[in-house]
DNA sequence: CGACGTATTGTACCAAGGTACAATAGCGTG
DNA sequence: CACGCTATTGTACCTTGGTACAATACGTCG
């Protein structure tokens, strides 16, 4: 633990700001408009620009930092920007409005030898391996389970599907045929055992870390 | 870690014994020769047999724990064998003599809604995909700047972006040093614009679709 | 059978969100 | 300069959301 809190983060953005999940993660972050010297630095985040050529911004930040491992943030993830990334050899692609936990779990991966990238992209790309492969009867679409629904009974999974579409409590007590009251008996459940603190929260877990 | 360890952690084998390795990493573990009842388990280990149909192995044992997590465990790892496993809907694949730390990481990988494999299979999987995609994209998809940011102000846009990360008012307030009933002006403002109704709308606005 | 988890609903209260109806100020353009 | 857009803030009011403190009913498991 003591490891982890001595990484020099650097995250570097267009305009130099340092997100307040970022230092959730790494309270010791440094912001920075442009890539450091590589003495200040162990692990080199990026946000990514809304435009440009992604691949060639992770080549010269790694080749600036030489060595450190360089993690690419974008605001909005695309399975191609991340294989364009990935392809010039970032350790990482992952959303940056991720949670602090999220990006701790980023620097574990990266610190046992691996490289982290989401759900979607993962998807993609075991299902492109996997059709490449073999023949094998499988047609099976990776039924992607996500944890988070093995801690929720049943009825809580409905109730927060159908938050997931940015319903208030009053229509998904309407769709579930049960009272509002109901409704926020299985959210206040849901909320404790995922702990987030509200719908807002939750909806990012859920539209952001696994699928609906 | 109250959470981590209270869950059931059933590891089935052909011979239904229990490595230390496995109870080194979660104390509470059982062992198995047969797939157990749903009701019995949070997170299902199999450890593949030397032959066999490992596919058929996976979608079965899915089946029967229905939605619960299956992470498939390989004495002789090889990236064939962890396409067919994660083909079938594996949430994992790694080594059966992995040392606990590993093992316990990957449990907090599924829990963040990511699938875990191995660097080796990993490398794999991108290079296969990057070399498939990197001949048929020849135009960059199209503008990256999403057509809702070219409708909003500039502090419109920071206010949503601060929105995004599930804030509140008041702590949006604070975090661009202005008033709370200013971050209802510029939000309402975004609300109209983007017509959506309230703060979830827009939050899936901004974090599913990214654009459109 | 009793304990436990789940589903359901109620009342009440307070916090947060959203809007209506304003005002003030800076900045650029015709 | 006047007009319009943007940013800022205020008061007031109503709607939602979240929780505290309950109760009832059903099914499973030991």
């Amino acid at each position: 633990m003591s490891d982890t809190d001595k990484i020099r983060h650097v995250f570097v953005s267009p305009n130099g700001v340092l997100r307040q999940n970022w230092t959730a993660a790494f309270p010791q972050a440094v912001a920075s408009k442009a890539i450091p010297a590589p003495s200040s630095v162990d692990m080199l985040w990026i946000l990514l620009p809304e435009d440009g050529d992604m691949a060639a911004i992770i080549t010269t930040a790694r080749n600036q930092i030489g060595g450190k491992p360089v993690i690419a943030l974008t605001d909005e993830p695309t399975d191609e920007q991340g294989l364009q990334v990935l392809g010039a050899g970032a350790l990482g692609y992952c959303n940056g409005r991720a949670m602090a936990e999220v990006l701790t779990q980023v620097v574990v991966t990266l610190q046992t030898g691996g490289v982290w990238i989401g759900p979607s992209l993962m998807q993609r790309l075991v299902v492109g391996a996997a059709r490449r492969q073999a023949e094998p009867s499988a047609p099976s679409p990776i039924a992607n389970v996500p944890a988070w629904r093995t801690l929720l009974t049943e009825r809580e999974v409905e109730v927060a599907n159908e938050l997931a579409q940015g319903s208030t409590n009053k229509e998904i007590a309407n769709r579930l045929l049960i009272s509002e009251r109901t409704v926020k008996a299985h959210l206040g459940s849901v909320f404790e055992k995922l702990k987030v603190r509200d719908r807002l929260q939750l909806i990012l877990r859920l539209s952001q870390g696994g699928n609906a």
